[in-house]
DNA sequence: TCGAGATTGTTCGGATGCGAATAATCTCAG
DNA sequence: CTGAGATTATTCGCATCCGAACAATCTCGA
């Protein structure tokens, strides 16, 4: 990103260009920030903290959620990540191979896998997260401390409505 | 998404588990938040509106750029977009076999690449995006109208310092 | 003028990413 | 008990997606 044309002069074509169809500009301008904003900090947070581990985002993803839940069933680590299971099979399997986590038949149920971290893979966790963490307060300080909860609301309110839809 | 556990769940069962740590959890909630938020309406809007029309989402967002900007240089869609410019080449190439948009070497600078949309493209956008639109009015309308501003002024903050750093 | 360095789009290899089909397993009405 | 239907993870084919290497082109100081 960081364009030739900053955010400003993007909306200004965009209401030019469109100024005849008789949109809401307001709603366009919500979600189309709300994807360069998410899309910058990933690739800010890949540059500064992934590129030196060499996982992706999404095998980071995997790993933040098998952190936090582990034991987890592989269709929650999908959903709480908003992948497929089929992409989720093929990160699995990465991760796998590197050592960080183990797939395992659940007793009770046939049809699940369990996953859970081995210690190389806490290991890495307990090393990269606080570095993680540190660039997301970075990124947060932008916005007010006492705006920050608001802030935070209205994105919870956006992915409760979207995905009740 | 929609998992098994809500937002709040999830959020409880991280600041238990990541207790001992000393980490910024608001921040982790503005930027966790964020890409639920990003994900739940990138799915939603792939499935409601672009389902129909074979289009991916990464190619929506080529064809958008292109129709706000045309002709435009390839470097600038990729800027635009969020995307690198090798994934670029791959999405322009579908789109160009399928007949929705040109590519033209520029007279003054014999590097650049010019992208222009067929009639084809431009009708599909003509029809497509007031559809899309709808779809972003009804998301947004979970943030009060008063709020709307200050959420789009939030986000293009996030975006403006994350891609300065 | 000229050539070292910068910039651009493409290619390449490998890792996501998804929908659809599949095999294994579970559920539960009859 | 049982078998039709539901649920799960994987496989398959194909379309992104990216960093690095590359060839073509431009810039600009000496």
């Amino acid at each position: 990103m960081a364009g030739q044309h900053t955010l400003a002069e993007t909306e200004r074509q965009v209401s030019e260009r469109l100024a005849h169809m008789n949109l809401d500009f307001q709603a366009m301008a919500v979600t189309s920030n709300l994807f360069r904003a998410a899309s910058a900090v990933r690739n800010h947070l890949e540059r500064t903290v992934l590129s030196a581990t060499g996982l992706s985002w999404t095998a980071f993803v995997v790993l933040w959620v098998t952190w936090i839940w582990e034991p987890i069933e592989t269709r929650q680590i999908a959903d709480e990540g908003g992948f497929s299971k089929a992409t989720l099979t093929g990160v699995l399997n990465t991760l796998e191979s590197r050592g960080y986590l183990t797939r395992e038949k659940s007793k009770d149920d046939g049809r699940l896998v369990l996953v859970s971290l081995t210690d190389s893979g806490r290991k890495l966790m307990d090393g990269l997260f606080p570095e993680f963490n540190k660039q997301e307060q970075k990124i947060s300080s932008v916005v007010d401390e006492k705006n920050q909860t608001l802030f935070a609301d209205m994105l919870r309110a956006v992915t409760a409505f979207t995905e009740a839809q």
